[in-house]
DNA sequence: AGCTGATGGTGATATTAATCATCAATTAAA
DNA sequence: TTTAATTGATGATTAATATCACCATCAGCT
């Protein structure tokens, strides 16, 4: 089970991304109402479904947002990183969280409490419009998502994925994911067995290399053109 | 060609669902800033790709909200009717609109200037925060949509867009749906083929009538359950 | 009226990827 | 350390639906 440490009023990494739009005593109303919790990998931070109480905004490391259908079918939305807010959306637009967080690596967030949030921004237009423009952004990548899944077959959605990887998450051509094959399934909206094949592949065909977590991109361009064509 | 007729400062319609969060003076200079303009069926009103300058506000009428993938891949985001904004997220989100907007049948729109749009927001959270709750719903309506899209086989699909039409468009079990068959596969992420097919099922299955566009729900059970179990 | 292009419809076939069935290897638990 | 559970891997089979080929019907033009 987890057992997250919990640090009120620690807000200096909040107060980074937010100073210029909020004035000394907003900050220090969401200081006030916002707690630094600290999570291991694996441990569930949002549960889908449970009541949408709080924003959260991701310190440090990583995390899954991935949604449950029914019996056992999952679906991973998006990994976010630090200096991200998560769960506006459900927030705002639902009483529910309707997806679950879940540490993909040890992991620093704030919770903010919904209702000071909420507060500020009636106050301060221009912490509404940055809200507005993350989750305009995040309903733009969903789009892109959906297409993506939709029309492109396995081969380019894998190649999306490690591209993914290579140069949003690690920067490197060379990195250790933090998903077992069932979750990269869940990414990729298929099954373990074909992400198991569609990589198995991929490293007959010497594209990539792989061993276990690691994998090296051996041919870029290759990947650009599965992700490119679909 | 489309031959929009254009009415300038008429914003009757925009006022009434803001009317609550904006100031006389905000009102006004919303309508010093806004056409109303009238489409005719299958008319453009925003082409994907174009610069994100205005937001649109649906007085009446009804459109399609759809993306363009490669060569001929179109994917219907969703259908919108009146008292809706549309092209918020392209605005906030991106600098061009990343969908088409096409009238389905007759349709009058209000075409809001992005920089005053924001202007507002700017000074009035209220309007900020009305905008992020729609914005919000939109996000959690396009991953149900994604969910839908990508684990529901096509007579659920098919279940879920008759059950739209029904509930939402219409509010009547007989109904004449504004799209062709090759629209139809677009919204439901399939072929012409295979939607005209999954009708037919339908139809000889008496879950339906169905003669030309207009369709009569025989049994709204059998649909429920068909969207239910996917 | 007759042409033309868009739409609706049906059958045959091909293809992608899911499912099913195992089994090995690794990790966690007792 | 032995057992049990999870994860990774591979082959055989099945199933859903896309693709291809074709024709009928309908709407708008000239």
């Amino acid at each position: 089970m987890e057992s997250p440490t919990v640090n009120p009023n620690d807000m200096s990494d909040i107060a980074n991304p937010l100073s210029h739009s909020l004035s000394d005593s907003e900050l220090n109303l969401l200081n006030m109402n916002c707690n630094l919790v600290e999570y291991a990998q694996r441990d569930t931070i949002i549960k889908q479904n449970s009541r949408a109480s709080h924003i959260i905004f991701i310190n440090s490391g990583l995390v899954k947002i991935s949604k449950e259908m029914r019996k056992g079918k999952n679906l991973m939305l998006n990994i976010e990183g630090a200096n991200k807010f998560i769960g506006s959306s459900s927030v705002f637009g639902s009483d529910y969280y309707n997806y679950s967080v879940t540490a993909l690596e040890p992991t620093v967030v704030s919770f903010i409490d919904s209702k000071i949030f909420k507060e500020i921004i009636a106050k301060n237009g221009a912490l509404g419009l940055e809200l507005i423009a993350q989750i305009s952004r995040d309903n733009i990548l969903m789009t892109e998502k959906l297409s993506s899944l939709l029309y492109k077959q396995l081969p380019g959605r894998v190649a999306d994925i490690i591209i993914y990887f290579s140069e949003t998450i690690y920067k490197s051509e060379t990195f250790t994911f933090p998903l077992t094959r069932q979750e990269l399934a869940e990414l990729a909206g298929t099954t373990k067995e074909s992400i198991i094949r569609t990589l198995s592949e991929f490293k007959h065909d010497k594209i990539i290399s792989i061993e276990r977590n690691t994998i090296s991109i051996l041919s870029p361009k290759i990947i650009q053109t599965l992700s490119r064509l679909g």
